[in-house]
This record gives C-alpha cells, structure tokens and sequence, in this order.
DNA sequence: CGAAAAATCATGCTTTTATAGGATTGATCT
DNA sequence: AGATCAATCCTATAAAAGCATGATTTTTCG
C-alpha cells in the first residue's frame, strides 16, 4: 500500500511542484491538497491520511497551531513541516506540537522521499543544519522514537516527574519509568541532564 | 575625527586583541576598556564615546542589562555586541535593547572595521544570519551566574553525577550539591530537566 | 491470521537529586 | 571595619531516577 499524502501550502507554485514530483513514485500517492488550515482539517475529517505536509506560514493560521490542531484531532496523522528557510524556533516549536520532521523548501527528490520514508517508519526527518551544532551532540543520528516515548520526553523536558507525567498521561508511574529508561537508552545516555541536551540539540524539544 | 572606542570585555584577551588590532588604524580611537559594568559606566560619565563594544558574559551584571542601562544613560553612545558563536540567544535580546549591530569574536579586521563604520554611520552590523528573530521565545532574562556555577552547570549538561563533578573539580559532593541547588534557584526551576532545557535553550550549553 | 512492535504494568534495589537547615573561610567593596 | 558574597563544607530526609528482569495486553503489519 502506497504512503497517503496530503499537502497544505498556500504557494500553488510549491504545491504543484509537489504533487508532479511525487506523482511518478509508486510508493507515495498525494490524496489531496489545501491551501489554507480550514480546508486541511476539512479534508482530514473525510480521508484517511498517513502523512501531512505543513507550510508554516498559512494565511488563516499558523503552521505551528495547525500541527497541533491535527495532532490533537487525528493522532494517527504524521506531519511534516515544510518551510523555505532553516527557521530553528519554527523547528523546535514544530517538533515540539507534535511533527515528525522538518523539510526545507529547496530539498531535492531524495530528501523529499527520505524524509516519507523516515517518517512513515515512525522516526524523524530533518534535513537542515542550524549553523554550528555543538560537537559533542553534532553526529549524533536522531534516535527512532514511538508516539509515547516522544510524549514523555517533551513531558520530561517540561520539568514533570513521573508521577506527574503518568497523571497527565493516565498511566502508571511504571509504565512511564519504562519509557524513560528506553529513552535513556535510545539516546545511549545515562541521566535526564545529557537526555535533554540531547535532544534539544537535535531540535525535539 | 576619529571614532571614538570603548571595549567592555572581562576577557583581557579580548580587550588586548582588539585594541592593538585597532591600534595601527588612523580612523579609530580606542579611549577606554573596562572589564565590568560599573567600570563601564564610571568611564561613558566622564568621557566621550561613539562607539561600546559590549561583551555579553560579563562578571556583574550581563551585556544585555548593561546594553539597556548605556542607551538609557547615553543614548548617543552607539553599542555593539561582542559574542561568541554559541552566545546568539542572547543576540536579538541584545538588538532588542538598542544595540546596533553584533559582533562575533572570531571576526577578522575587516568585519570589525566594517562593523564600526557601519554603526558609526548610523545603521547596523552583524556579521552572523542568525535565521530569524524569535517571536515567541524572547523573554528571559539569563540569570547571573558565578564562576563555579557555570562550571558545574556544563559538568551537569554533560552527563556527570555530582561525585563525578566533585571528583573533577577537587571538591566535596555536597558543595557541588550547593551549587547545583543555586542553579535551580537562579533559573526558577526544580529539576534537573528543566535547567537543562533552559541552559540549551539560551545557549549556555 | 500470526509475528513483531509498542504500550502497559509489576517488584526490588541502588544511586542520585531535591530540599532544608545550617556553618566557615576568604575575597571584595564601601 | 563591617558588610556582602562566593565558595566551601556539613547533617539529614524524602523524593525521584536509574537499573534489572519479566510479564501481559494491544496495535500494527506482512
């Protein structure tokens, strides 16, 4: 089955550009397009999509909002941040409402299919450098991380213990400690000060 | 006429660089260095100033408040910020304050000459894109920082456990304890995750 | 459907942090 | 000379995090 995807930008130019490009791949099939945030949610409502590319600049909201509105009404939906600069506060604002990934406008083919691919797979896809990375968090690959794994962690950067994130999360404090320590893990450190450095150097929080 | 300079720097390796960078130049006068804030201050009363080159780590108060305090006091001095490449969070803060222009510490002669005869002119220098200002991340003030809590501040970001800093800084566990409480404290937190957030995200780290 | 992955929960134990209350020394500033 | 502050150290307790090991139930996917 090939990859649903719906793409929202309001530069018909970039939206076309889009559609031609992946109308040759075979594993990739675009079901629909918006140009503004309405019409997006709309058409969220009435087809199954697997991933949704979002502009951030949108002419009635946000791109930011708009990720967090399609977070919130269809989990299931993956989004992917499409913007035409290396925007870092977009970036980690992005990631942090809920997107798989961030792709600049000028990305070729490979990038573009890559990051489907990534994404679809339940990882993340980021193809901008924000000048210099730090050394000791530059090479680094971003780990692959689930749906909840990513919820703790924003929930772990935002200062909650487990207690209070299993209370949000109505979970058990167990169940919440698993996650963390497969964060650990995942990021092959040791405590939460290196986790979140981590991760905040790779722009997920 | 020539511009007329002042070097705030608590770094003498800065103060020196520079001054006998500019030293051979005809057009530019270095009148004056301090290596603090009040020493700054004491020097732009009684004398006559184009131009403050403003550190943004300095030991009493940050560049930041003493950028506000020099155009609140002498608005006709022209400021412009001295940075390291990993200090850019606090640029636009800088900018925001009234500095006209920004100025990273491995810039050549040229890029400071252009900076000052830019400034000197009356318009704005930076020689760094630091991709867009931030909208919604602005507001925070960077805490003051001692010396030891700043060390023990990257030992934390690193990973360390506090035996492990005490063990590095040839101190006792619960002073590097002490000084980890004060950080807590400093940045409004209280615990460990969030410091880190924090510290990432004003580029301290 | 059946396998794999993810999410859930548990027990037990050790280490580390967080919090609270001090106290002493040395340097700096007024 | 007195005040202030950084840096150092201490005791003690509670809370949280880290580590090991394992099990059950959903979800997802081929």
């Amino acid at each position: 089955m090939s990859v649903r995807i719906l793409i929202v930008d309001d530069h018909p130019l970039v939206l076309e550009g889009l559609k031609s490009l992946l109308a040759d791949v075979e594993e990739v099939q675009v079901v629909g397009t918006a140009t503004n945030a309405i019409d997006a949610i709309a058409f969220l409502k009435s087809n199954e999509v697997d991933i949704a590319f979002l502009d951030i600049n949108l002419p009635d909201i946000s791109g930011i909002d708009l990720c967090k509105k399609v977070k919130d009404q269809f989990p299931e939906v993956k989004t992917l941040a499409l913007s035409t600069f290396n925007e870092r506060a977009y970036v980690s604002r992005m990631i942090q409402n809920g997107a798989s990934g961030y792709l600049i406008k000028s990305s070729g083919k490979e990038d573009i299919l890559e990051a489907i691919a990534q994404v679809q797979a339940g990882g993340y896809f980021m193809n901008v450098q924000f000048d210099q990375v730090t050394p000791a968090t530059a090479p680094k690959t971003v780990p692959f991380l689930t749906r909840r794994e990513k919820e703790v962690l924003v929930l772990i950067a935002e200062g909650l213990t487990n207690p209070q994130i299993a209370e949000q999360l109505f979970i058990s404090v167990t169940t919440v400690n698993s996650h963390r320590q497969n964060l650990l893990i995942k990021f092959e450190v040791s405590n939460t000060a290196s986790l979140i450095k981590l991760a905040a150097g790779l722009g997920l929080i």
